[in-house]
DNA sequence: AATAAGGGCAACCGCTGCCAA
DNA sequence: GTTGGCAGCGGTTGCCCTTAT
């Protein structure tokens, strides 16, 4: 027989997540870790299917998340991730550390969709709406776009480098924030057809998707800018919470420290 | 200042593949 | 081998905020 189900439908409560409610399963996490999702809300003490546990968590509340908008290397390299593999949103994100299939979907469908619709680009096809009058400006003016591969097998055969891609691009998010040094690491990446198929590549993604609890490595980053754990990030992340960023003084950090910890500075302020 | 319209985004819905029983 | 729950995914919805009138 199969198993029990996650959650009784009855009882569950829908809609947006309270501050409270983040807190709970924040708290949850920060404890037992990723556990089996179905029980999470009730040994969470949250009135929420486990499904929708899992949503906010991924989506939200993960100290690895970048917050803010797209940076122009992340959105060209969105453009040109879904020319291969069209609307695979978990796999897009896969590519770009720090960012959600949501927010990847949420961003293409309000932004880039209408930025190529207005260059004369179908954003489905990735072609030219009519190629004699756009000759000029696709493909060449699109930098980073590359021919397709009708072999898609070579994608695969290449997919042991994958790590050396998901490190150089994994270590350049520290620097997010500065547009020239990521336009130059995408430019480096596309140049790379060997790099570029493994990044087509449709199996193993670059970055887990599911979030996990840092490696040694990863904690040796935070260390380097000025975060001792992940515990410590999350119990930034629930302080913050209770209190909004500025309680905190935060205009001292810069971007990158801003955005590891997932917060956002009004530019206003 | 009030209201309508539009845009952005968080969250939900429903489907699929995997796997435990 | 079959059944049915779970996790993950992509599509869609609806709320909230901003902008225009």
């Amino acid at each position: 027989m199969g198993r029990q189900p996650c959650c009784d439908k009855l009882g569950v409560k829908k809609g947006p997540w309270t501050a409270e409610e983040d807190k709970k399963l924040i708290n949850f996490i920060l404890t037992n870790g990723q556990c089996c999702w179905r029980a999470v809300p009730k040994l969470a003490g949250l009135r929420r299917c486990g499904k929708s546990c899992r949503l906010r968590w991924t989506n939200y509340l993960r100290p690895d998340l970048k917050r803010g908008l797209l940076t122009e290397a992340e959105e060209q390299l969105v453009i040109d991730l879904h020319a291969r593999l069209g609307n695979r949103w978990s796999k897009i994100a896969a590519r770009l550390p720090g960012r959600t299939d949501n927010e990847i979907k949420n961003h293409w469908n309000t932004h880039i969709k209408k930025k190529l619709l207005k260059m004369g680009i179908d954003p489905v096809t990735h072609e030219p709406f009519h190629k004699e009058d756009t000759a000029n400006e696709t493909p060449s003016s699109h930098p980073n776009h590359l021919p397709e591969s009708d072999d898609n097998h070579h994608h695969q055969q290449l997919l042991e480098t994958d790590g050396i891609i998901n490190s150089e691009y994994s270590s350049s998010s520290s620097a997010e924030n500065c547009p020239s040094d990521e336009s130059q690491l995408l430019d480096s990446i596309c140049k790379d057809d060997q790099l570029m198929n493994c990044l087509w590549g449709d199996e193993t993604p670059l970055v887990d998707a599911s979030w996990k609890f840092p490696t040694a490595a990863e904690d040796n980053f935070n260390n380097n800018i000025g975060l001792s754990s992940w515990e410590e990030n999350c119990a930034w992340l629930l302080d913050c919470q209770d209190f909004g960023i500025h309680d905190y003084g935060f205009e001292c950090f810069n971007d990158i420290e801003l955005n590891t910890m997932n917060f956002e500075i009004s530019e206003k302020q």
